[in-house]
DNA sequence: CACCAGGCTGAATGAACGTTTAGCATTCTG
DNA sequence: CAGAATGCTAAACGTTCATTCAGCCTGGTG
């Protein structure tokens, strides 16, 4: 993994294979995988094409390195921010820590597929696991059904924030990455929980759940045809 | 919008036209926009590529077709589902009730971009705003930029359970777009906002949302370099 | 100085793929 | 029945783009 913070990080990551990997993290974050071309990372870069092949080799082997530096600077950031919040909460700062690149470059990772998308979603979802069973041991059994569903549902829901980040800024009218609006975010995600408890544990609560129940079946998949 | 329901609904879906519609929405939400192909599509539908372009015109003219095709059945499932429940809860069931084809392609459209994917989620950030303000008008007022927040940040977490249902699927150990898994989805969302309403009104909240505050500052954004 | 290794360039290559074109078959229509 | 329109196929075309190749430049080393 190249995020180790050892010696020559700072001064290796100034050097043109730096770029390529930083214009490539952009690239494919805005435009996918696909859509992305080694001219413009190259453009973005200040490179030669042929220069990512030396360095790369190809661009799968690029996605591959964007993908490992990518994971690596989320796992660095969560070690560093003490391993004592590593809890669910603490997971979903260093996510919003990790800076926007690689942020956005996993964001759409976890929808086009990829190692490290795997393993943020994973460890999102452990970590909320670990926590929920913590917290309400009685409600959420260990290993049980009820908190693994629970937990990546939960994982899902946070990381819709990240995965949705365009439609978020665009609701906000401000780039809900950007560190300085992240307030905004924090807050309205606990004034969400904070009052749909009491929707939730009311008679609402019941209604809906028994509601969800029937919906499975009163569904009409229109279309079947072929 | 080819999405009427009208009279020749039913039989005309039956055509070659239909089938390369169903195709390209599933390949669209398999592989996204450049991702597919013309041949892949044409296989998948029993027809040649040059159909395609005789139904279609272009491939963008595919994906507009597929797009208004996708954003009409949530619309008319949306509608059937009897406009009185039409807030927030009620949205995310229709688009869990549109069926699988058109949810996995509205999935992928939401990161990848596209006028439906913009118009659902502005959908359901518009009704859970106005959930929201109706149900806690003291804590949301009308037209308040904390409504506008909430909102945004609920339609995402939302909406995230349906873009990374590939994630959640894996995590859960079924389809998780399967009408028959959808009460567990629906039961762990309860569960989550039901317990965390606890934690977050408890003095855990204040704490949090603190943090949140202040991680604003904190933030080392690594890897500035360039 | 001679030499070479590694960073780097730019054009050539070849495949993948969207698009175009020509034409066949079937079904309406007057 | 003539003929026009529609659904449909198959091959050719041209572009885009990842990959390859030949070689330049710079700095360090014997």
């Amino acid at each position: 993994m190249d995020t180790s913070d050892t010696d020559g990080r700072a001064a290796a990551d100034l050097t043109a294979r730096a770029r390529i990997r930083d214009a490539a993290l952009a690239e494919f974050a805005d435009r996918g995988f696909k859509g992305a071309t080694f001219q413009t990372i190259a453009d973005a870069a200040g490179v030669s094409t042929g220069l990512i092949r030396h360095h790369f080799g190809s661009k799968e082997g690029l996605r591959r390195v964007c993908d490992e530096h990518a994971i690596g600077t989320l796992l660095d950031q969560a070690r560093s921010s003490l391993g004592a919040e590593a809890a669910e909460p603490g997971f979903m700062a260093s996510v919003y820590a990790m800076g926007a690149a690689s942020a956005r470059y996993l964001a759409r990772a976890l929808v086009e597929g990829s190692p490290a998308a795997t393993e943020m979603f994973d460890a999102g979802s452990d970590l909320a696991e670990q926590f929920l069973s913590a917290t309400w041991p009685d409600r959420f059994p260990a290993g049980g059904a009820a908190v693994r569903d629970a937990a990546a549902v939960m994982g899902a829901m946070h990381l819709g924030t990240l995965v949705l980040h365009a439609h978020l800024s665009r609701r906000m009218g401000a780039d809900s990455l950007d560190p300085a609006n992240l307030p905004r975010t924090g807050a309205a995600i606990a004034d969400i929980y904070a009052l749909m408890g009491d929707y939730f544990t009311g008679a609402q609560g019941a209604l809906i759940t028994e509601a969800v129940a029937s919906a499975a079946h009163g569904k009409d998949e229109e279309d079947r045809d072929e």
